[in-house]
DNA sequence: GATTAACCGAGACGGTACGTCACGTCTTTAA
DNA sequence: TTAAAGACGTGACGTACCGTCTCGGTTAATC
């Protein structure tokens, strides 16, 4: 009973979050912040997420995937147009990188664990879209190759991109894509 | 000129914060707690290092390397003897993840960020070791593979690890292994 | 709207401020000090109170006047008794002189000025009763006299006591006092 | 023995306090900043002075008086000059009041409180060369009359401009004047 | 129509760590 | 021994967030 929660502050606390994120990264978002921006209390925010890390997954699963399902007939074609494209748009991102936070957060915070694990998994979709597509082409064979290609192209990119910090470059795209397939398949 | 800086004080500093970081990770250490058990003033701290962050990633690289080059006689023995070290030592720590934490900082402090990559760099020598050693045996040839299994392998634990959750059993760390080396060598 | 303040804080506050200004005077007392004792996060001391010292001066204002309203029957036996009290009062604390650092940091914040002028003129109030009684008995007349004799007596006492350091005897405050009455009245 | 002191070190030293004092007053006054713009060690000035307020009391001492000996022809228009004076001098400075910093850092420091009173006494000296001219004049009879205007004139000045608040006009001054001089002489 | 219970905005709350600053002392090399 | 240089331990500062709590007031569904 009693009065029924605003679904409109659902959005706007979102929306605020969004923007926040955008400019600033995580650093940038305090949680008044988002409440000042919002028009929200705070406790209302409380009431839906569990903490800052909570909201600020669910901001980013909300928005649409960023990296579309590639078509150039070929299964080579599309992982290197998707691993390409996966440079393009996270590589540019300077500051505003969330997802580091997040990692860290959900070190210490087991339902944030658990969100972070399934926001991944949906990330995946593109990568076994496009997988998929090549298996259906005959291009691959085996199920299990599969799933290990997502680990190793994801794995390899996240790696150089926030622990090594050598580019991943059109050429290491390329590179990669020849390695995971070259064993597969026929 | 001046009075040079007391030697000493580096190693205080560094032990009391690896000691911090040993029973309650990034979490658990604060600058205050670090300069008192080092019996230093946190101003000491500060004139050599930036950021707390700077410190704990120091402190991560004066420890020696937890994962030893295993000897089994072939690559295949070692890379799997090697990824399971890896998923039993580093799987275990629960709450004491300092890594997420420094990859997070990274991203907002490029002194931090290069630093963060020379010690990766540095962390990858065990398995380049074990390369190296697979080339001699003649079970490596080309060099560009090498670079690419480095990548390949840490970055499918990592992502596995901090990211989609997934569980780096032995049977995915074989699975991998034969993978990488399917089609390499002769 | 919002939250309403804690007015049981604001005499926590207050009354840590007294106990620890009692023992250590100004430098004995920290806002880390204050909260911890007071029970209270320091935000909420800094929402009441823009500084230390703005702190302090809210704490002395709130004691009660410390020199009582002698009644000797004539105005020169209440002005001996009244100085001589003063003496005795502030003569004796050694180094919980409180006033001097208000003094000071007063020079450089405009509002904390202010809360001091009205600080001081509060306290004037006794010696103003005593000259209004004289007054009322005929032994004073004019009143311009009234405020300037204020004015020398309070002066006089606080240059010797904070700046030539000079005694504030009972023989000097009877001097003081004939010099101040002779030339009134009649 | 050893090699002697640098004469020079102490004009060096009392220089840049009394620069640093000018712009920004002791608020702005740091021993690094004075030992750099000095361009001497720190331990130079400690071996000279006790303390950064011992060193700003000293350079205070070294600066000339500034209130001049005024020569109207009677004691009144001397002393309604002076009081003017004073009050065109001191009244001015509005965040550099120096004075208010060392009274109360000599409450806790006997050393420092006898060289502030010593200072005091000797700032005294214009006045009494007035009062020592009216007496010469027949203006003035009794000793202990001319210790007591000291006080009075100069306690009530520095009462109004640091404590009460309330303006040392020149209107004031030529009340205050009256009043120490009605009752005096004959 | 009155009651009730959960919602709402605002913003104060206790707590904790941050990084900075200045103090007065200590330690080096050089004169 | 004094000098310049500058590192040292200490300890307070005021700020920023966190996530919680407390107001007065609103909004449905239940009685």
């Amino acid at each position: 009973m009693g009065r029924p929660r605003d679904a409109g502050a659902d959005r706007a606390i979102l929306d605020a979050t969004i923007e926040l994120l955008a400019d600033g990264g995580v650093g940038g978002l305090s949680m008044d912040l988002v409440a000042k921006r919002a028009g929200v209390g705070k406790s209302t925010i409380y009431r839906r997420w569990d903490s800052k890390e909570a909201l600020v997954l669910d901001a980013l699963s909300v928005a649409p995937a960023r990296v579309p399902v590639p078509d150039t007939g070929t299964l080579r074609g599309d992982l290197v147009a998707y691993a390409t494209a996966l440079a393009r748009i996270y590589g540019a991102a300077p500051r505003s990188d969330v997802l580091p936070h997040l990692i860290d957060a959900a070190c210490y915070d087991d339902r944030l664990q658990a969100s972070l694990h399934r926001y991944t998994r949906t990330r995946q979709q593109t990568l076994r879209t496009i997988l998929q597509l090549g298996h259906q082409r005959g291009e691959l064979t085996d199920d299990d190759d599969r799933e290990l290609i997502v680990d190793v192209l994801l794995g390899s990119f996240f790696y150089r991109r926030l622990m090594s910090g050598e580019r991943f470059t059109p050429r290491f795209a390329e590179r990669l894509v020849d390695f995971v397939i070259k064993n597969t398949g026929r």
